[in-house]
Formats: structure tokens, C-alpha cells, sequence
DNA sequence: AATGAATGAGGATTCATTCAT
DNA sequence: AATGAATGAATCCTCATTCAT
């Protein structure tokens, strides 16, 4: 039941944004009573995070994964690509929730949801130092800089890519890679 | 006062999301009733509604001039980058609100804006296929990819950066022109 | 002006109820504003007395000359079904406001409409008590109740009778009389 | 609690109005608050509606009784007359509430409500179509128009007859009995 | 004679949450 | 594990009215 409520809650809140979307949308959507949500969340905010620290979590383990599979930055950097843009036609609807609602999260939630965000991004930008250490990557890059660059182009793909559309994932992470690699202009 | 009220509720939609600040906020704000907020607006939405059309149609004037002014593909781009991160200093407030609040927007006003955002994109589009076939960019490029990667970059930063810290826009908008340029690998 | 507003008032009290119309409905209907309202009208419900004043005196004074005109009682009710049901053509509007929207009359003004309501409805009952006085009318009448009788059959007939239709007001004026004159049983 | 939600607007309804009366008003004097309302009454329309839909079913329901019960169209109409008029002391303020203010609700309500109203007008039409069939009644009747006078005596009469007077509701129903089959005018 | 800005009280409705059962 | 009744504060919005100009 709690997973049928988070389940349900990221379709509504997807759709209509989290303050939107009432207990009363939930409930109804699940044919239970709001009696059932509370016996299961302490709060709407608690279901929030829930929603967050399963979805970060899981993006942390999988980030460890990448970096223990690949070898060298430009590898794992494609793989992060892949890995997140391909994300968005099985979790799209959790990462849009994620992305967009966490400013709804107070105090020690808001905190703690931000920790693993900047432990994500910090691991990216690990990668790009030790790429540049290793002379693979430019060595006038700024690390933290280029992070940013990285998660712009994965992060805000979510707010227009559409994985049932004529452009497939795959399609996407390549043409990302390329640019983020070797950028646009041609070389005289 | 219609532009107090604008001026205010960018500051508070901004700090606290469109739904979290009610009319009373805004007016509490500004030491006037409610009575007056409805004088000269019709609604919240149509409040909302005229930040949106003031932000995007100045963006797609100041877009113009830069047209206008640079020539090829690279420097409009540069100038693009330049015009967008330099922003966020002085519209900030406004372009976060613009950015994230769009989607209050009900039926004719979200369709209106709609359009005005994707002048804004076809028109960098636009640009990148006139620089492909001026032989500036790379031939491989996908002009609509390219340019969502391009927007990905200046969008994205309004989340992160914080013009007033120890990064100036100015470093900012030169790093994702190297980036978006020339890339993050080095060549072999 | 003050005519116009008086006009355009009926006319909206009248499809949407006192209470639903408001002073911006009004002026926004004659492409003015409230302070030309307010020039000429204390408050609304001076209007709507305004209103109720020239329809009850009116009609007290079209009654009076009914009673000077004709002799007998029969010709008397008989011209005042004519009066009222022909009425609802031309002043159907004004008479509905007034027959609906009387409860919004408070203290002094809803005691002077009720008199003179109760005169017009009077005058009807002494007419009843010659007729029988005279032989005309049936001794077993009540002239109270006889009264409200009639006046039920023409203030009804406001509510459902359009006067657009295929029924005339001269049909219905002459069925009505029919029926209260002589009933609708048939004579054993 | 809901009975007695609907119980307290009819008083209210009635003294006041529907408009004039607020959701406030209706919560205060059952001393609940307004969160009690909006759990039993989707809205303040849907309360005016349950209150209709009730009335007008016992009414259809009991004409239906007196149909079954009585022969002649003249003891059938007599009976209504009693059913209509006596009923003002137990249900007056409801059928005052269901008489006036009907324009308050809208679309599928508005319609649905109409159609049982003109259910109950057309079965006194019946009735009088029967009674011209059988040679009790009048040949030059127009049944539609009569079933108007018949309605108009029985339900104009809520507005002006205080059950609580000299005048007895079956003084009065006898009266209006005696008017209607017979007239007022002395046979010559 | 008419305007435009402002008020402040009150309107219907929604909502997260609580709690006894 | 789940319900159903109730709360009370907050939300957007409307309105009759005032008043300086």
C-alpha cells in the first residue's frame, strides 16, 4: 500500500505539480480514505522525501556503479549520460518530481536532499579533475564549472525530451556526448 | 502601483514559488488591500501572465539586436551566452520566476507563452544551421539538439549560480562558450 | 443618465437577480464608471427603491383611473386583468424586479412599498365588497380573500406567461377572467 | 448532521435568502465549522439542490396518492387544493425556499428540477382535460391555461398566508375550492 | 458631471491534519 | 489496517462604497 500511494502520488504530482495535487487527489486516485494516507505518512512532506531518498539513493548507487565499471573520465561520462537520459522513460516522471518539487522540502528534509544532490554533482566533478590530471581531458577546464555544464544538459533534458517521440534516448545521450566532447565549432 | 505589485511579486514568487504566496502576501508586502491587487489585476493568473510577457518579450527584442549586431554563427552565440548568464545579475528574480512558473499558466496565456519561448529557441536554431552551412559549425550537428543543448547550459545556470559569489557572469559565460565550442577533450 | 442606469438595472435585475448584478455590471454595461453610479444614486438599494417607487405608482395610478372608467365590479376586475396581464409586454421586466426583489428593500423603504402594495391590493378588495354589496358578486365571497385570488392569477402569471409566445396577453387576460368569473365546474 | 444542515438553511434560506445567506451563517448557527459543510455538501449549490430534489419528490408522490385516492377532476383538484394549502404550515418555509429561489441553481440542476415541475403542472393539466372529457367541467377551458390559474391561487398563496392567523388553512383551501369550481359573479 | 484609485469586509471553497472507533 | 467525521486556517476573489480630483 505504501508503495501504491508513492507510486500513485509521483503520477499526480508529475502531472500537477506537488502543492496541487491534495491528499484528497491521492486517496480518491486509490480508492482508500485520507484515514489510510496517515496511517501510512506522517505528513505530505514525508512523502516527499520518501519520494526524493528513494530516488537519489538509488542515482547515488548507480553513479558508483558507473565509476567502478568504467575506466577513464571520458568513459564514465558517457556512461553518466546514458545512464541519466536513458533514466527518463522508466523514472522520467520521479526525476521531474525530483527536480522540480524538492523546494518543498523544510529544514533537515531540505538539507539532507541536498547533501546527496552535491555528493552526485561532486562525484562528476572528481571525474572531470582526474580526467584533466590524467591529460585526457583540457587542462584549462574549471572542474566545478564543467560539472555544471554536465548536468545542465542531462537535468534540463527532462523538461523537454520526450522518450515516446521521434528521437529515441540513445540517440540523445550520443549527440550530448558529442557535443560535451568536442563541442560545435569545426576546426580550422 | 501595477508595477510595484509586479516588482514585489517577482521578489516573493521567486523566494516562496507562484502557489505558496498568496495575494495577501503581496499586498501585506506592499502596506495596500486586497482590493487593490484586483484593481489592476484581474487575477493571479493574469498577474503571472504579465511578468511572463514582459520577460519574454524583452528577451526576444534584446535576441534581435544581437542578430542584428554580430555576424557570424560563433559571435551571436557568444553574444547569446553573454546576454543570457549577464542577466541573471539584474532579471534574476524575474527569469527564475519565468523559468519555473510557467506552468500556472492555463489555455490561451500558456499557449501564448509557449510560442514566444519557441521563437526564442528556433530563432538559436536558426543560427546554428545558417553556422553549419557556413562551414563554421560542425556538419554532424542536429541544429534543434544543439540548440536545446545551448539553452540547457543558460537556463540551467539560473539554478545554480549566484552572481553575487565569487564566479562573475562574466567568467561563467566564457567557460560555456569554451565548452559549448571547442569541447572538454583534449585532442589526441 | 440616471434614466439610462434605471433602464439597463431592470434589465439586469431582472435576467440575474439584485443581489447577482453588481454596480460594475451596471456601469460596464452603459461604458461608465461607478462614480457616475454613485453621482446619482445614494446606494443600490436607493436604486432598486427608485425602481419599486415608479412601478407601484404608476400602476396606483393606472388602477385609479380602471375604477374612474368603469361602473361595475365585473368591468372593473375585468379591465384590471387587461391592465396587469397586458402589462407584462411593456414593463414585464420592471414589474418581475419589482414582484422578486422587494425583499431587498430594508427598514423605511420596504414599510412605504408594502403600503402602497397593500393599497393596490385594497382598492381590489373594496371593489369586490360593492360588487357584492350591489348584487353583483356572489354574498359568500370573502372580499379579503377573493382579492388575494385575483391577484394571485396576474402576479403569477409573471412568472411563466411570455408574452413572445403563441398565447396573446388579450387570450390570457380573457381566460383568466372567464375562469374567476365563472368558475370551471359546469352547471348540473 | 446533515438533516440538520439541510433543516437549518431552509430557515435560513427562507428569512433571508439563499444569496444573503452564507456558508458562515449556516455553520454558526449549528455551531460546526465550515470544513463540517463542505464534507456533507459538495458546494452551497449542491445543498439547494438536495433541498429541491426532496421536496419536489414528496410532492410528486403525494399528487400521485390523491390521483390514486379520489375519482372526479373535482374532487382530485379539492384534494390538491387541501394537499397545497394545509401543507403551507408543515412545509412552508421549504416550498417558500423551493418557490423562490430555483433561479439560484444552474445547468443539469436548473433542467432537472424544471422537468418535475412541470411533471406536477402537467398531471393538474390531466386532470382538468379529464374532467372537460367526462362533461364535469367546462368545454371552453383551455386545460393548460387553467392548470396556470389552479397553480397560481396554490402557490402565490405562500407568499401572503400566515398558517398561524385567524384564517385557517382549510378556510382558505375551501375559499379558493369555491372560487375556482363556481367563480364569483351571481347568476343571473 | 464624471473619473480612477483605494478600501475592507465578506463570499465560497480547499486543504492538511487529527482522532475516536 | 483503515474509516469517517470534524477542524480551522488559508485561498482567491467580489463587492458596495468613498473620495480627491
Amino acid at each position: 500500500m505504501k508503495n501504491k500511494i508513492i507510486a500513485t502520488s509521483i503520477e499526480l504530482f508529475e502531472k500537477q505539480g506537488f502543492t496541487e495535487t491534495s491528499i484528497q487527489h491521492i486517496v480518491d486516485a486509490l480508492d482508500v480514505t485520507k484515514g489510510t494516507f496517515y496511517y501510512y505518512f506522517q505528513s505530505k512532506e514525508q512523502l516527499l522525501m520518501d519520494i526524493h531518498t528513494q530516488y537519489i539513493d538509488d542515482l547515488l548507487h548507480r553513479q558508483q556503479q558507473v565509476i567502478a565499471e568504467y575506466e577513464t573520465a571520458k568513459d564514465q561520462l558517457t556512461a553518466m549520460f546514458h545512464l541519466l537520459i536513458q533514466d527518463i522513460e522508466i523514472q522520467g516522471a520521479r526525476a521531474r518530481v525530483f527536480l522540480r518539487e524538492m523546494r518543498h522540502l523544510m529544514d533537515t528534509n531540505s538539507v539532507e536532499v541536498k547533501e546527496k544532490r552535491d555528493e552526485f554533482r561532486l562525484v562528476i566533478e572528481e571525474v572531470i579533475r582526474q580526467g584533466i590530471e590524467a591529460g585526457e581531458l583540457l587542462e584549462s577546464l574549471d572542474p566545478a564549472i564543467t560539472a555544471f555544464a554536465f548536468l545542465s544538459l542531462t537535468n534540463y533534458s527532462y523538461n523537454w525530451f520526450n522518450p515516446h517521440g521521434a528521437l529515441t534516448a540513445a540517440q540523445l545521450s550520443d549527440a550530448y556526448s558529442d557535443i560535451f566532447f568536442k563541442g560545435i565549432v569545426k576546426e580550422g
